[in-house]
DNA sequence: ATACGGTCTAAGCACCGCTCAGATAGGCGG
DNA sequence: CCGCCTATCTGAGCGGTGCTTAGACCGTAT
């Protein structure tokens, strides 16, 4: 060890801002913030997601330790911050999905397939929008707020299915959907989906389980 | 040398064992392994779960931090240990359930409750059985065994309702109906049902999912 | 009675989250 | 131009954690 640490950015020119980096606020880093978030995504994604420190953050990133908590005021912080850009993430997703799907049957599939795309292909927004720590949070305004977005979301599109539902109906079918689709993504992160259900059937399994949930009795 | 020991417990009588607690292997503590068992499952099912540690638990007992790495090889090993105890409760609660409901169809509500009673009641070995460092090892044969118990369990019953189906079908039932109700448990613990499904409705809430799921197309 | 093995303690290493005093850099009014 | 102000970052440090090691202790087998 030792070396390594010693000067990184103090060495010949004082300024590490060197080019004026485009935008945000440069300073010794450029924009710590965003870049924390950006190497935290990596690390969550990972398989080692449950070691997540800020201290390696910083490691990473070539600053000291103390230097993440004058950009988030600590730990949970950045994980709530993370989750609130995952349900935009997620409702921009869906959104686009359907808006490319017009109006018919077909929208079902696309968004399931969508959820399943970001629940895979975004798995740090994922887990940290469900990391239990997160989870305890949720009565933090703004991440209640997007989360709304997505749910929402998905019940204006079950309402297009079903016009006389009633609101707590809807509701509830919107529920139903997210937690088989939750539960899919969990249990195949958890493992013991590996061997029961082959990867190539996930996608069309989850659209069969989608339109039977849909299709409940009303 | 220097050192020596201090002498604690040596004071005026010796024996920490003092009222010969019972049974088990009675020595310093009484059956240090089955006591950490049972405090680390009472943390898990507290609000402060991700704060559980060896560290705690020792402390809870009145034994020093490393007695714990005499009955357990680390963390993770208790952990597991707590999980494969769970998925045996899981399998025995199951069991009883469903001959205590005969052969009509309602072992299939009966099934759903129970699964749901056992994530709510014991939720300390739930929490084991899908901590994420716990599914990350699920290659630890008695681990799958444990598990496999429950899954085949469930595959039993659907089989029961659909004996016509082959093998991969049923697993593939199985495999929906536990992301569903693992879906509901993950997200009712998770927060966001509190608002759009009421507490009172979710059994039955829970008991529909599972019928449309099990009657899906063949 | 002695030797032995399972159980526990005391001490310590490396890492973690978080805090605080102070150095540094850039923007502001004078 | 200067000096001040604020945001940013450093270095050091506190208490907590997982895990290891050396040695003390107990009960039992020999």
């Amino acid at each position: 060890m030792a070396a390594q640490a010693k000067s990184i950015n103090r060495g010949s020119s004082p300024g590490r801002p060197k080019g004026r980096t485009s935008s945000s606020s440069a300073y010794h880093h450029g924009d710590l913030r965003q870049a924390l978030k950006e190497v935290a995504l990596e690390v969550l994604a990972g398989p080692d997601a449950h070691l997540l420190s800020f201290r390696e953050l910083a490691r990473r990133l070539g600053v000291t330790t103390a230097a993440p908590y004058h950009h988030f005021k600590d730990r949970a912080d950045l994980l709530v911050s993370l989750a609130i850009d995952g349900f935009h993430c997620l409702h921009a997703s869906m959104s686009q999905t359907a808006e490319a799907a017009g109006r018919d049957d077909s929208v079902v599939e696309k968004l399931t397939l969508a959820y399943l795309d970001f629940a895979y292909e975004q798995r740090g927004y994922y887990c940290a929008m469900f990391l239990p720590e997160v989870c305890a949070l949720r009565d933090v305004p703004e991440l209640r707020a997007a989360a709304d977005l997505s749910f929402d979301y998905v019940c204006r599109a079950i309402l297009h299915f079903h016009p006389q539902l009633a609101e707590q109906e809807v509701s509830e079918r919107a529920v139903s959907l997210w937690s088989f689709l939750h539960g899919v993504v969990t249990l195949r992160a958890a493992g013991p989906l590996g061997r029961r259900l082959p990867q190539e059937r996930e996608r069309e399994f989850a659209v069969e389980g989608v339109w039977a949930l849909l299709r409940l009795p009303e």
